[in-house]
DNA sequence: CGAATTGAGTTTTTT
DNA sequence: ACTCAATTCG
């Protein structure tokens, strides 16, 4: 049996095809997970090439893993699977084996967006950066400028007016305590890999002949420094495959650059383009409603995106007259379609633009007895417990790293004040200063710390520092920290280094921890609705789909109204949304709606009207009386302790 | 030092 | 409406 078998004619070309860049334009539903794993296992397979040679970038790493899984799948277990990650990932490596060429050492930390937040906040202190200057702002103007690969010299000579000129003293400083600490934040991980790969064009060199052939997913969403880097690694074997979709492109405002891939022939003359547009997943109605919408986009390659399966369901559309309604009215549909036995709760999910809006379904979902479970919001990561623990974990890996200490020195109070903190900072974090105020056996456990497993000494830090004490007050919060910290020393147990885990930490986002009203498990295939915004949503389907909000101000929201190329991207927003849906979406807007603590009366959203009208059925308030009057229905709400106010 | 009160800012989010 | 951070008070 061949790889190519199971391929429709366009996806088997797209994988045949391997000497020379293409580009593979994937529209939503076509196969592309598919295209890219099969082409993986074709190049080894039937091609000869060593899995060493291939490397394939996605934009997350649960999309690497997945793909993985499938490539092991194809290839049977005994191969090995080629270098699968994030750009992210894949400089953290090279950094990790390189980086001293940059006076780096290996065993620098990865500061997340908290970690910068607070360093960013101290220099602006230091340097007397006006206090009314938005940090935040300067922040991501740092960041910005990294994924243009602006440097902070370069910044200084270009800085513009009183906000720009702090700007470029902030970075300025801000490099240099990274480089004290001995940290780098996410975008130096691909910036210095490319002053690395530009100062000593032997390495490039080296990477760049040894990957012969590298496959880039979500192409669409690449921003300048990632596209520089591919181009580097690309520069000897010139056998670059781009996969992505610019109706897809949904990550401008992190920086993406969807020209990246309108101009992928340009840069790459040879290349030749595959076009995916036959869809498998949605009915006829919902590719061309989706169709319909992104056409009004100027900025729009067609792709003609078609499918052979039945027309299926209209789109229906409700006009709710508030938040709580249109949560109820999803509510009672969902309960309709279990009761009846056509669908399980894990078929539905709901949809919206801010995760501001989850909280009413929420509410609706907890009275109606709706298992449900919330993808986003609060990051395992981030809670405080978490960050703490991994804080004593950094220290000992990076006893350099100053942020981190400056977050634990004092916690649990242990009497070191603002003075103390200070002098250590000061001493450059000298240990034996801080084994002195602090009565912390630090300089033990650092030595110490790859003689035992990570759990064990997360276990020894937590103890010795008191942590685990301060925690047990008896208290109903105390004890879910507790919890939350047994998950960590879970994750912990996975990793054979501390290195390992702490890099694992940092780049790989928290694995599933949805919070569930149901239990706090973290098992994925429990039957239940999902509910996620738009941008999360890709990537996924579902059987049924609900968008809600769909209102002027929210879908498109409300900071996107000012410039065209930002409804557009709202706009294909709404195109991914839509396309999630196998069978049947729903789309909700409200009369009036309490949102961020005032009421709203929007009109609905520009994208409805851009539907026509043959596909959408208008229910209405008498249509919810029909499923309100259903005996099923009616016994389960009667069933419910809290059965005030279901009428609509 | 730590608790309590006030105040600003609330799109999307992965790495 | 609500969170989170910063400042002020005991």
């Amino acid at each position: 049996m061949s790889v190519l078998d199971s391929l429709n004619p366009q996806q088997k070309e797209a994988v045949k095809y391997f000497d020379g860049p293409s580009l593979i334009v994937a529209g939503p539903g076509s196969g592309k997970t598919r295209v890219l794993t099969h082409k993986i296992a074709y190049l080894i397979k039937e091609r000869g090439v060593s899995p060493f040679e291939i490397l394939g970038i996605t934009f997350t790493n649960k999309a690497a893993n997945e793909i993985k899984e499938r490539v092991g799948n194809l290839m049977g277990a005994s191969t090995r699977v080629p270098w699968l990650g994030t750009f992210h990932s894949m400089c953290a490596r090279i950094l990790r084996k390189e980086a001293s060429l940059l006076g780096i050492s290996p065993n620098y930390v990865i500061y997340d967006t908290d970690d910068q937040k607070s360093l960013i906040k101290h220099i602006a202190k230091d340097l007397d950066i006006p206090p009314r200057t938005n940090l935040s702002v300067a922040l991501s103007s740092i960041s910005s400028a990294k994924n243009e690969l602006v440097t902070f010299e370069d910044y200084e000579k270009y800085a513009y007016g009183p906000f720009q000129k702090d700007v470029a003293r902030i970075y300025r400083e801000y490099q240099k305590r990274l480089h004290q600490s001995n940290a780098l934040d996410f975008d130096d991980l691909i910036f210095k890999t490319i002053e690395l790969f530009s100062l000593n064009e032997g390495l490039r060199d080296t990477y760049s002949r040894r990957f012969k052939y590298i496959l880039i997913d979500e192409y669409q969403d690449t921003n300048h420094a990632q596209y520089v880097i591919s181009k580097l690694l690309a520069k000897n074997h010139n056998n670059i495959c781009a996969v992505g979709d610019m109706s897809q492109a949904i990550y401008s405002f992190r920086g993406a650059d969807f020209r990246n891939i309108l101009n992928f022939q340009r840069d790459y003359p040879a290349a030749k383009i595959f076009n995916l547009a036959q869809n498998y997943r949605s009915t006829k109605t919902i590719i061309d409603a989706a169709k319909n919408i992104i056409k009004h986009n100027d900025n729009h390659i067609d792709l003609d995106l078609w499918t052979q399966n039945d027309k299926g369901d209209l789109i229906s559309l409700y006009e709710a007259e508030d938040e709580k309604e249109e949560s109820l009215y999803i509510g009672f549909n969902i309960i309709d379609k279990v009761l009846k036995g056509s669908s399980s709760y894990k078929d539905f999910a709901v949809l919206y633009r801010t995760n501001a809006q989850s909280r009413s379904v929420e509410e609706q979902f907890i009275r109606l007895g709706i298992p449900y479970k919330l993808i986003g919001g609060i990051k395992f990561y981030s809670r405080k417990e978490i960050k703490d623990a991994l804080s004593f974990l950094r220290v000992i890996q990076n006893p350099k790293d100053s942020v981190s200490w400056e977050r634990i020195i004092n916690t649990p109070p242990r009497g070191v004040g603002k003075k103390s903190v200070d002098d250590l900072s000061k001493s450059g974090w000298d240990l034996s200063l801080i084994e002195q105020k602090t009565r912390l056996p630090i300089k033990g456990l650092i030595r110490n710390k790859d003689a035992m497993p990570v759990v064990e000494l997360l276990d020894k830090i937590l103890d010795v520092s008191g942590y685990n004490e301060y925690l047990n007050d008896g208290t109903e919060e105390g004890l879910y920290r507790l919890e939350n910290l047994k998950e960590l020393k879970s994750v912990a147990s996975q990793f054979l280094t501390l290195e390992d885990f702490l890099e694992n930490v940092s780049l790989v986002e928290a694995l599933d921890v949805p919070t569930t009203n149901n239990d706090r498990s973290i098992s994925t295939d429990k039957d239940t609705v999902t509910l996620m915004t738009l941008h999360s949503a890709k990537g996924l389907e579902f059987k049924e789909v609900f968008i809600i909000g769909m209102e002027e101000g929210l879908l498109p929201h409300s900071k996107s109204l000012f410039a065209k190329e930002d409804i557009e991207e709202e706009r294909r927003l709404c195109y991914v949304g839509i396309t999630r849906a196998k069978e049947k979406i729903h789309l909700t807007y409200t009369r009036s709606r309490l949102y961020l603590g005032s009421m709203n009366s929007n009109i609905v959203s520009r994208f409805v009207s851009e539907i026509p009208g043959e596909y959408i059925r208008f229910n209405t308030k008498s249509g919810m009386q029909t499923i309100h009057m259903d005996k099923g229905l009616e016994k389960y709400l009667d069933n419910l302790e809290d059965s005030r106010d279901f009428n609509l």
